[in-house]
DNA sequence: GTCTATACGGGGATAGAC
DNA sequence: GTCTATCCCCGTATAGAC
């Protein structure tokens, strides 16, 4: 299993022709899906002939394949960062949320397009496939928590997990990629709607969002290295 | 402009081979996408050949605008008579989250490939972008109102919208399609964990379940026709 | 309304020179 | 590491017979 453990993606190199790639096919891919988008697209955008790409990538799909690695890998890992912290799971819930959506907003390449079950149905992306249903095992073992300790009311995990998904991801296609106008108060309102939604008792809210803004401020963007 | 001020698609004849055609198309864009989706697949489900679709539909993307038009018009005309009705906003809201889940889970095709960016972006469909666009400004209009009337929480209409668009895709996601396991709870449950998340006065969220499960129950399930 | 045959463009990927 | 040339498959769509 490649994701987990403390597993991370080698950081790269957005100048090199590797990095350039990556970046114009995660635009392409976003704007126009995996199969919408041809290997003479990427080729173009980067401005080199498209046979050159297979000197990077041994194939389309293993382009697709690093950007989720990408995306997926640091948000794994900032989860099990949660699960080591001292704090309430609705501290942990809204922390995570928050981050996520600034990461997801702040990274250099677009996350819009990887996302896609038909996709990700591919015989490649076994272990992507794996990696994502491991990050749902973690945020719904949060929720699983929050509703034993008595913090959250009693609501499916599974459902809750697919909302916050749904409510990234739409915040990403909001901003219409890295490109667009960064709406600064989205993380802290994403994690907002989901833990009000949960807590039980919801005057917490504002502790637990003060809590999370002084953390969101000391952890530093890593993206933007 | 086509959707909007009553309009209603035609209702199919699912057994009739244009709607054999709809049905199966559905299913592989829900689970290839429309562009991992070839007419001799769509063929192939149907047990034709692939240039007998072309006497059906003028082209594939034709295809493709029927399932949206037939998801999309419902959609937009049950919203319109939420608006008619004399009900809260936060009642408008609740009916409106659980009707649309309901339907989209009960329906007999597949909506789960419909609303893709990279698909729609695709000149054929600005008719249906305006229609997607016309049914996000009837949600941000029930937010924005009841956010006015004091019965909801100031929060960015265009960010709620969204959230609840997330919420609702990813409940159809969850399904499976119409071929899953319904979950019978889950158009209760998406509405109230929205509604919640938006009202100031929490203690009014029973009553406004008990109203939704009500008028659902009136309301029969037009598509299980 | 469905078929066979076929046109024609575009896709991913490889070979091999520089 | 990038290039040109090229292979070969698969895509949508049309023509025209039955």
């Amino acid at each position: 299993m490649k994701y987990g453990q403390g597993w991370e993606p080698k950081p790269v190199d957005w100048s090199s022709t590797r990095g350039r790639i990556l970046l114009a096919a995660s635009v392409l891919f976003a704007q126009r899906g995996y199969f919408g988008t041809s290997t003479r697209d990427i080729a173009e955008a980067v401005q080199i002939r498209q046979p050159s790409l297979f000197h990077h990538f041994q194939a389309k799909h293993e382009i697709f394949r690093a950007l989720v690695e990408l995306d997926l890998g640091p948000s794994i890992d900032r989860m099990n960062q949660r699960f080591e912290e001292q704090s309430s799971w609705a501290e942990k819930l809204h922390l995570s949320i928050a981050y996520d959506v600034r990461e997801i907003l702040v990274q250099p390449f677009d996350a819009r397009g990887l996302y896609q079950d038909a996709v990700l149905a591919l015989e490649h992306f076994e272990s992507e496939r794996q990696g994502i249903a491991l990050f749902h095992d973690q945020v719904e073992r949060v929720i699983e928590a929050g509703r034993q300790s008595g913090e959250f009311v009693a609501l499916d995990p599974s459902f809750v997990q697919r909302a916050i998904n749904g409510v990234l991801f739409e915040t990403l296609r909001e901003q219409g990629g890295p490109a667009g106008p960064m709406r600064h108060e989205r993380p802290l309102q994403a994690a907002d709607f989901v833990v009000r939604s949960l807590l039980v008792d919801q005057s917490r809210l504002a502790a637990i969002r003060a809590a999370t803004g002084t953390r969101l401020h000391q952890l530093e963007p890593a993206a933007s290295t």
